[in-house]
DNA sequence: GTGGTCTAGACCACA
DNA sequence: GTGGTCTAGACCACA
């Protein structure tokens, strides 16, 4: 379900909650399902507990997951969730494109580019 | 000229080099115009001169500078380098948009903000 | 009668014992009256008896019911227990007002809140 | 300047995090002061430097203070913090408030408690 | 079993 | 020197 990429050069809990926020955005992990235990996941990626415990501990602290003691980790409702990663999305593309517009990029150029993309992404997947 | 922004995250020589990046890229630095010297660029701000070294050894690596010995470092053609900027934005944006699609954000409504926000700039300026 | 809200970071077994003392201190449940058992309680929220246990075993330390033998839990006599609870409530509000003031908060925006908020409350109940 | 309550149940770099928050709220440290280093204050306070690693992060996270790699840790603009603690402790405040009021204590009594004794500081004080 | 905190110690990037 | 990440391993509270 997870895959550490040890060439990336992020961090290893920070590549795990990333996937696991895809995960639980496009609904593969629903509400109020439960987290693999910190131990387990650990042991299946060969990662030491204290670094999968940050990783949750971060994605707790952004809203996807919560505690319970002694039980472990659960999903959080996705609701508002998907907004802020979508703002978040947005920030970042809009940060990108404004310091490649002062390098002289044409605003013409960088939304040609991505609707191109987008397309043949689509037809990939159709 | 340049100034730094001690609160971003990025490493300080990281920050050198984009901003050089961008003063080549638009044409502030022409070819073959002396960059300062490491020396006189890190009294300026108040930087370690390592740093400043270690920006200079990048942008040379990346084929924006080049350094004659005893005589300081030069701006190179900027022929080659724009478009090899132009893809590493449009890979940016890519990877971006890939994961943005893997959590469930349309297609359409990335390149639908996009247009508007590039819009909007344009709007600014004019 | 008692709800677990499983997203609160307090322990289970703490959320029981307050819902409890609420319930004993303002006379929902009266001197004598007998507990829910352990079991069917635990059934009834779908918790673990351990749990249950440690959470009627701190009551009964701190006064608020009392075990018999073979028979169960009972409630004890609030006599006292109010005084107590409110010398609690008084020492955790001193508290935070300290910190508050050490923050550079004022004493008059303390006061002025809490009044504030508490007639705001009345007017609500009313 | 910082002493650890080994007594004290909360963990202790909560324990740091609170400290410096008071510090820095009420300007014993103003902005752009450097914070001791990881290391230094792990010495001082015998404390595993991954402890105070954590309060650090914590800290910045809340926006208390940023870190510039290689040179260290630096206290923020104090600006809106206040602000949001102030919301922090009135929050907390209602919250007892609430359950106070539901066990039976009356507002009255609780204004009154809160005014007699910030009185109280405030002569101890003068 | 489950997560939370902490220590000891290593290695790396950055200045 | 400074912070950031990670491993190994221990101990504790909670269920």
């Amino acid at each position: 379900m997870i895959i550490i990429d040890y060439k990336d050069s992020r961090p290893i809990y920070e590549q795990v909650v990333d996937k696991f926020r895809l995960l639980i955005l496009n609904g593969v992990l629903g509400a109020n399902d439960k987290m693999p235990s910190v131990r387990t996941l650990a042991m299946e990626l060969s990662i030491n507990p204290n670094t999968i415990q940050r990783a949750y501990a971060e994605l707790e602290r952004q809203g996807y997951i919560y505690t319970v003691k002694g039980r472990g980790n659960f999903v959080s409702d996705t609701g508002s969730l998907k907004g802020e990663y979508k703002e978040e999305v947005f920030k970042k593309l809009d940060e990108i494109c404004d310091t490649a517009v002062k390098a002289g990029i044409s605003a013409a150029e960088l939304t040609g580019h991505i609707e191109e993309y987008m397309k043949g992404e689509e037809s990939k997947r159709s």
